[in-house]
RNA sequence: CGGGGUGUAGCGCAGUCCGGUUAGCGCACUGGUUUUGGGAACCAGGUGUCGGAGGUUCGAAUCCUCUCACCCCGACCA
């Protein structure tokens, strides 16, 4: 048997994927356990891709004539308790302050105190306390539509955490919009789904499959909860992101009406809609390999390093010379629109542990530049989408000429793995029998990687939905819109079945 | 929140069953020498309140009680 190959990452994704994860968060340095319970300290290479998916999307938002505010952190517990459903739905993992300051306790420590008259929750999300704020602002249709978007931290106290993928406190975007009709709050929840689904697909180079989310997975207080779900190395589903469209439940609880051209009032129609740091959580699962992150490079925080390999103080200068004069040339280019950013690792490690450093963290292109190429007027360049030794020399103005095309290409080709995958792993199933068997393991005791999307009639009852996620611990991600209605027979119970869904186990 | 597991140096671990020199190993780190185009070698060195709090004991990483955190499997969820 060949010897196993030597991998940055252990173990590898097939020896134990859930670790396999937690490796490549801590080696790339996205992020880290605080000492707070569930919470995460996002370290700067993590942030740095926050950043560069705020930016982006904010972008996006406001040429849909999306505008920022912000609300506070605080929701007095009675604007929770206006709206049953969205308590049912969050009670059991909120933050509640009951104390506004701290006494000496005569020991050298400190006692809460203070109590306060109303306790006030830490937002698990904002829809009620925005809701008083649009009760107000929302007067005529000539208010509307009002499209808002606030970017913030929210707080939902999980029972169990992983980095990125489940925090007790998140970053996140929530959209909240009031329209004047139904038609038109419909629209706007499909078109926020619209941008999210090109976001991922063209920035985070994740495929995704929009669809609406059954009746069971629905937000709490929701008409109608759509979706964009994409699949993980490990052929489980993850939800990249909602839209919600919340019909006039959250109006009529937090009293959004506006007099409408007949002066008569009227409740109006909300939506709201979000996605959070999960996408990190996306991005690591959906691209990286045993060797690390892969980053695209349209949400990567730089697209280039350039590794010297000097072997005395006097090359090192020529080099870092020579270097300059690339990334002098570098500076007039743009990818995506945007300048190309360039890191220049003149550490003194070794050349080898650079380079699997850049590796890990994954930075779309590495060059090597030591004295040969100085000489032969060339750069020794790396990518993150090929092999870590699959390297090539090029002419240094070749590479300047062709750096666009170079990480456009290499957006295609993780954007194309991952879609690939996911095809590899979708399966159209008419059979119960077959169904069991896609999602069940043949190890038992230490699952392999197995499943993927199955395509599958569903009769729409809660009762079949229910039997499946606890026969298999399968649930239905959506019923996706680029699937037609066909006629067929639900998976479960045999019956009638207008339409297939997506089954898969889930994050 | 239920079941299981783990907490010993920055990271990975041994030592714990059966208490007993100064708590150890590998990697990383610091200094030096030789190296240097693919995760360098050798020499020297630093690093720990053994997760925390109590208790038992002449003596606790080791035994007991409580507690906290993390990981895995559930339930719940973005």
């Amino acid at each position: 048997m060949a010897k196993k190959q030597r991998t940055a990452i252990e173990p590898t994704r097939n020896e134990d994927y859930a670790e396999w994860y937690q490796q490549i968060v801590r080696v790339a340095e996205l992020a880290e356990n605080s000492d707070v319970r569930g919470c995460m300290v996002i370290k700067p290479w993590g942030y740095a891709i926050w950043e560069n998916i705020q930016k982006v999307l904010d972008k996006m938002f406001k040429s849909e004539g999306v505008k920022n505010a912000y609300f506070p952190l605080f929701i007095p517990k009675s604007y929770f308790e206006k709206e049953a459903e969205h308590v049912d739905g969050f009670a059991k993992e909120c933050a509640v302050v009951t104390h506004s300051k701290l006494e000496d306790d005569g020991n050298g420590g400190l006692k809460v105190g203070g109590e306060l008259t109303e306790p006030y929750i830490v937002r698990p999300t904002s829809e009620t306390i925005i809701g008083a704020s649009f009760s107000k602002w929302v007067n005529s249709y000539r208010d509307l539509p009002l499209l808002i978007n606030q970017w913030a931290n929210v707080v939902r106290w999980e029972l169990r955490t992983r980095l990125f993928l489940r925090t007790a406190e998140f970053l996140w975007q929530e959209g909240h919009t009031v329209h004047a009709s139904r038609d038109e709050a419909e629209a706007e929840t499909k078109l926020m789904l619209d941008v999210y689904a090109k976001f991922a697909e063209v920035y985070l180079a994740v495929p995704v499959i929009k669809g609406e989310k059954s009746e069971g997975e629905r937000f709490p207080g929701a008409v109608a909860t759509y979706s964009i779900e994409a699949m993980m190395q490990d052929k489980k589903a993850l939800q990249a992101g909602t839209s919600h469209f919340l019909g006039q439940n959250f109006a009529k609880s937090s009293e959004i009406k506006y007099q409408n051209k007949d002066g008569e009032y009227e409740y109006a129609w909300t939506t709201s809609w979000g996605v959070s740091t999960r996408l990190i959580g996306a991005l690591i699962m959906a691209h990286s390999d045993d060797n690390g992150l892969v980053l695209p490079p349209k949400i990567a925080p730089a697209h280039i390093v350039i590794i010297p390999i000097a072997k005395t103080d006097q090359d090192r200068e020529e080099i870092l010379e020579y270097i300059k004069k690339i990334t002098s040339a570098l500076q007039n280019k743009r990818f995506d629109g945007k300048e190309i950013i360039i890191e220049v690792d003149d550490s003194d490690a070794t050349s080898g542990e650079k380079n699997w450093k850049w590796i890990k963290r994954g930075m779309p292109i590495r060059l090597e530049v030591g004295k040969r190429d100085m000489e032969s007027e060339s750069v020794f360049m790396g990518r993150r989408d090929l092999e870590p030794r699959d390297k090539k020399t090029l002419k240094w103005n070749d590479f300047v000429d062709t750096v666009e095309e170079i990480l456009e290409e290499i957006q295609a080709n993780i954007y194309q793995k991952a879609l690939d995958f996911r095809k590899e792993n979708t399966l159209i199933i008419d059979n119960q029998e077959e169904f069991y068997k896609f999602f069940t393991p043949e190890s038992k005791k230490k699952p392999e990687i197995h499943g993927g999307f199955a395509l599958a009639h569903w009769c729409g009852s809660v009762e079949c939905e229910e039997k499946i996620k606890e026969d298999l611990k399968v649930t239905i991600r959506n019923i996706p819109f680029e699937l037609d209605s066909e006629q067929g027979n639900c998976i479960c119970c045999g019956k009638e079945s207008k339409q297939r869904v997506i089954f898969s186990k889930s994050y």
